[in-house]
DNA sequence: TTTCTTTGTTGCATAGTTGCGCAACAATGC
DNA sequence: GCATTGTTGCGCAACTATGCAACAAAGAAA
C-alpha cells in the first residue's frame, strides 16, 4: 500500500485516539448536538473542547450545520461506531491474556 | 460510558495512529513475521522499529513467540484489519466532500 | 441603531508526550 | 569468542493538550 494512504488512515485513527474525542463521537452517535450541549459532559475550557471537535471535523468524521448562533454537529460516517467494537475486542482479549498470566504465575519459571 | 473504558479504547486507537504501525499491522495480516523481516520495509533504526512493535504489543494487538534468536510476531486480534475499512470510508467520504466543495466553488458566496 | 448575550474560534505560552538515532546492553546460537 | 536479533537509556526536536484572553458572528434587548 502507498505510504500516503497509510498516512491518511493514520490521521483518521489519530483523531479517534483521545478519550475526549471518543466521548464526543459516542454522544453524536445518539444524534445531533451543538458544542454547548457537549460542554457539560466535560470539565474543560470551551476552547479546548472546540479544538477537539475541530480535530474530528478536519478528518471528516464530524460535520456541522449552522442554526442561528449554534453550530449543530453530527457524525458524517457513523461506521466509526463499529470501530469501538474492535477496540473492545482487543481490550477483552488482552484482559483474558492478563488473567491467564496471573493465574499461571505460580508455575512460571522463577 | 465510564471514562476508564474510554481511555482504554483510546489507547488501542492510539497504537493504530501511526502509518508505520499500520504498515506493520498490514504486514502481519499476511502472516507471522519477525522484526528482522519487517526491517527492510522501513528505513529507520531498528530500535525505533522495535519501539513501534512494542507499542502494538503493549495494547494487545500483537503477540510474540520466540523461535531461537528470532521473535515471531502475529496479530492477536485480526479484527483490527476491519478498522481499516472504516478509515477508508471516512477518507472516501471526505474526498467526495472536498470534490463537491471545489466543484461548487464558483457559486459559493465570495 | 447601538449595546449586550450567547456561541464558538484563534493566538499565545506552558507543560507534557512522541518519535527518532545513537550507543550500550541482553539473549540466543554458531 | 563472535554474529544475529532485539531491547533499553539518553538526549533532542517536533508535536499535542490545555487554559487564558481576545476576537468574530448571530441574534436579542435597549
Amino acid at each position: 500500500m502507498h505510504y500516503e494512504e497509510l498516512k491518511a488512515r493514520a490521521r483518521v485513527m489519530k483523531a479517534l485516539s483521545s478519550p475526549v474525542r471518543l466521548k464526543i463521537v459516542e454522544e453524536l452517535g445518539k444524534g445531533e448536538r451543538c458544542i454547548c450541549e457537549l460542554q457539560p459532559l466535560f470539565r474543560m475550557n470551551k476552547s479546548t473542547l472546540s479544538r477537539h471537535v475541530a480535530a474530528l471535523r478536519n478528518v471528516g468524521i464530524v460535520g456541522e450545520r449552522r442554526e442561528g448562533v449554534k453550530c449543530m454537529l453530527r457524525l458524517l460516517t457513523p461506521c466509526v461506531l463499529n470501530v469501538f467494537e474492535c477496540a473492545m475486542g482487543v481490550i477483552r482479549a488482552e484482559a483474558r491474556r492478563q488473567t491467564k498470566l496471573v493465574a499461571g504465575r505460580h508455575v512460571a519459571k522463577p
